[in-house]
DNA sequence: GTGAATACGTCAGTGTTGTTGACATAAATT
DNA sequence: AATTTATGTCAACAACACTGACGTATTCAC
């Protein structure tokens, strides 16, 4: 189907072009880099008995010590039911303890052990390094950059739970 | 459980910074953007009665028509139980054609029929509308950077594989 | 104070996608 | 002719998500 119709300045001479223009590059370049990114804690994992599911809950609870379930639920946008089996497996092995809510004593507060952050600072080291590596010898404007797309990939809701987190140090409690 | 005011002491302290440089950030960033990224197709699918490996296969077959079946294996680093299951829907919904490899009639070569291509940029169309919002403002140059961050966050292996794509079209028929 | 709503837990069943292991077949290679 | 290779397939299993239903403790609203 080679006709001139009003098309615009597409080149399409091959068959199987498609229609129109469409970012296939980036759409792979992302597949890839987060495929590879997250093989390096996949590894570490298995030698603890755990999937990827407890690294998400781990760093979770070590980024905002003292969240509730339900707000745990909302970050990771999962049901209780699949939250439930992977919890309790950490917290039966003495990675994470559970609070009753000051105010709401209905509530669960989440605090990691000494043993749960050092087992989610073994899961994000080669993460991180990877992300150094990544981020060698570009300048603190470009990081920028590239920070300021991951934020702009994200869904609204998504940029406001990230912001919620105090710069790169673990939460403060409030109150 | 029975004082009201006294803090239970925990067993961690809240308001150490953790012992090394841990990018906590942008790891937590690219959580949320790849799960975000991908929340778009993932919806489309549920229309189709598929999930997100007939993605990942369809992107691969209509970005490489003709590949092989071990290279698509090789391209998904799963197992080829995992890939039959999976392929074998899109073989019997028309999506996907198989063809005796031209100089080793053992092998299987991959074709998107034209539902496929539909199909695949359907999938596609949503995530690449989210890229061009999220570079929406950036010059070419930094558009560079960040597609420069994605390369370096791979394997090596998957940088070979990502760049021996023709060009940012679908690829032409061997013949 | 009583009843409804909320926060959380749990039991039971299901689906998708990955795994291993074993075996079959056709075609290419030696 | 024997072996290796490319692919397919059967069977069992695991991780992690889902829905639906139900239970309990606590808080809120009237």
């Amino acid at each position: 189907m080679t006709s001139e119709r009003a098309k615009p300045a597409f080149p399409e001479h091959e068959q199987d072009a498609p229609a129109t223009e469409i970012d296939f590059s980036i759409i792979e370049q992302i597949f890839f880099a987060y495929r590879d990114f997250t093989s390096d804690p996949d590894h570490l994992l298995t030698q603890y008995g755990f999937g990827r599911a407890h690294h998400r809950i781990v760093h979770f609870v070590n980024r905002r010590p003292g969240l509730t379930v339900a707000e745990l639920l909302e970050l990771l946008k999962i049901t209780k039911q699949s939250l439930a089996r992977v919890l309790k497996q950490l917290i039966d092995g003495g990675y994470i303890v559970q609070v009753p809510g000051p105010r709401d004593r209905r509530q669960r507060e989440l605090h990691p052990t000494e043993k749960g952050r050092m087992l989610a600072l073994d899961l994000a080291t080669p993460q991180s390094r990877r992300i150094a590596r990544a981020l060698a010898g570009t300048s603190p404007r470009e990081r920028e950059v590239i920070e300021q797309f991951l934020m702009d990939m994200m869904n609204p809701d998504s940029r406001a739970q990230v912001a919620a987190v105090p710069t790169d140090r673990t939460a403060v409690e409030k109150g």
